[in-house]
DNA sequence: TTAAATTGTGGGAAATTGTGGGAAATTGTG
DNA sequence: CACAATTTCCCACAATTTCCCACAATTTAA
């Protein structure tokens, strides 16, 4: 099961759908059965999950408690922005107008393979992430990654 | 069994209908046999359990010891308000008045999926709950969920 | 280097979904 | 038993989504 890699800059047309790279359509495994849950990401952007992985998170999700407070508001929020998506016959995905404003995309798109996800960015924001967050690409691996 | 998700913003007609969003329609299993119970939920909104779900939570609640004043109290609360309805030819359930009295909807509701259950609000009421409880998604998502 | 296959882009037609309202059936009331 | 009020069932319409086809660009194969 190789990760999703990879970057692309594909256009978003007038009914809201994304091409997925080939290659990275490549990457999903059968019980994944061509289906995408997309969501809000983080740092503003959309996550697109093959079925399968999502399963293992919201398998997680399900054993939260119902009666804590805290555990619904959780709840409330991951799921309100989920959505399954199916990829049609060309390998597109159909992104709601809510992930588009929340990502602020409009005609262009940038994808971006992350591993276990798909994420989808408007490209100038993209950008601005690199410049705001201090990426110095050895720093951060060394933080990370490092003794 | 995927859980409820995604969200919505569907008109309650001069009956009280609401549509069930397709999507979240497509999650019921087929020993729901296209029923739903509602009840009064939590933070004044209000809660549809598909048939079989609920009937999980009935069994829990059938197992309280009927001895104990509290256990007593707890279940006259739970059952008073409770209501099997069956989904229209067109996917939508039909809502008392007094549930929505107490979710204090009128001609707008919003519609959440939140995993085993639909929740169904007042938009309004539901952009204060989102303010007055403390909600930032990726604190939330660290203190649920485990750092 | 050319031909064939695949991939990304766009748009029209068909099916589904959400909304509202009227008529028939059911229920409760006097 | 009759009447009113409610609920259920059914139909019509508009909006959206889904499905399908055409074409250009790119990649792969010969």
């Amino acid at each position: 099961m190789p990760g999703f890699k990879g970057q692309a800059t594909y256009s978003v047309d007038g009914k809201g759908r994304v091409a997925i790279p080939a290659r990275m359509r490549a990457c999903m495994s059968l019980e994944a059965v061509n289906t995408f849950v997309i969501t809000r990401g983080f740092e503003r952007c959309i996550f697109a999950y093959p079925l399968d992985e999502w399963q293992k998170i919201e398998k997680q999700i399900s054993e939260l408690n119902p009666y804590n407070r805290r555990h619904r508001a959780f709840t409330r929020q991951f799921m309100r922005w989920a959505e399954e998506v199916v990829l049609d016959a060309k390998g597109r995905i159909a992104l709601q107008t809510p992930l588009l404003e929340y990502a602020g995309i409009e005609k262009i798109s940038m994808i971006l393979g992350s591993q276990r996800y798909i994420e989808i960015w408007n490209p100038g924001r993209f950008n601005e992430y690199l410049d705001s967050e201090d990426i110095d690409y050895e720093t951060l691996a060394a933080e990370v990654m490092g003794s």
